[in-house]
DNA sequence: TTTGCATGTTAGTCAATGCTAAAATTTTTT
DNA sequence: AAAAAATTTTAGCATTGACTAACATGCAAA
């Protein structure tokens, strides 16, 4: 596989509100077992129509699927796309809070933004960062 | 002066664009004493009628001044504030550059994306940690 | 000075993304 | 099973921020 066709799943084709949308389904299923609506619109702090529309947008794009009135969930794209993005913001809030010391709730926002800005070799360079920094 | 009162001018008011054009303004009238609506275009690779735009905006927030079919130029307040998006463009192109090893050409880009998400207080960490570590 | 090109502005459109109010559907309770 | 509550969807709207096409203005060259 090329890395171009590699990086159709994971670089940078959502904006920031889709892969905030496309991340929590992934959080809550495996918090839960499901991801509904409700549960997206409250842990997002978004109305639940405007969850509505963006799940719409992601069901087009092929990421999840869902049945009216009922669950969503991710396809095996929606997976590798979700899973990439959440590792993104767990190696950026470490960074943050470990290394430099930001205040953890501070650090949690700024993850968020920034997770979506950086792309997956920038990641793996941070990556490699860290570990080298914490062996001294 | 409270912390608060000088946030106003600093912290993140403006979205992604309105920095990245205030930011131009700032960089053009340094580089070449002006900052014409199609400098503006051409280094941010916008049509003109966005520019435009987006200056009318700034000049509404009393960041610019604008005279028709003339010069654009920072108020105080503006260049306050262009300043400090320039200076945390600048920290973060170094990070990823000398730090982690990001090619500068993608690091730019990035920096460009980041430098509307870190907050001051977390900037000046960032700085911190740069020069502990520079100094071993 | 007049013509023509560069520059700036206006007008109209579009996509993304958010909202509220109200309708439809499902689930729960009695 | 019927009523009530919760959930989801639809419909309609607003904003941001981009674009193109067409018009207006300013400057420079002939």
């Amino acid at each position: 596989m090329s890395n171009e066709e590699k990086s159709i799943i994971t670089e940078r084709n959502l904006g920031k509100s889709l892969e905030d949308y496309i991340e929590a389904v992934y959080d809550l299923h495996k918090e839960q077992g499901q991801a509904r609506i409700s549960d997206i619109s409250s842990r997002l702090g978004m109305a639940k129509p405007s969850v509505n529309a963006a799940i719409k947008r992601l069901s087009a794009l092929g990421l999840v699927t869902h049945e009216r009135y009922g669950d969503v969930d991710l396809t095996p794209d929606g997976v590798r796309l979700a899973a990439n993005v959440r590792h993104k913001h767990n190696v950026l809030l470490d960074f943050l809070v470990r290394l430099i010391g930001v205040d953890p709730d501070i650090a949690e926002n700024e993850a968020c933004s920034i997770e979506h800005s950086l792309c997956d070799d920038t990641m793996t360079k941070l990556e490699a960062f860290i570990s080298k920094y914490d062996n001294h």
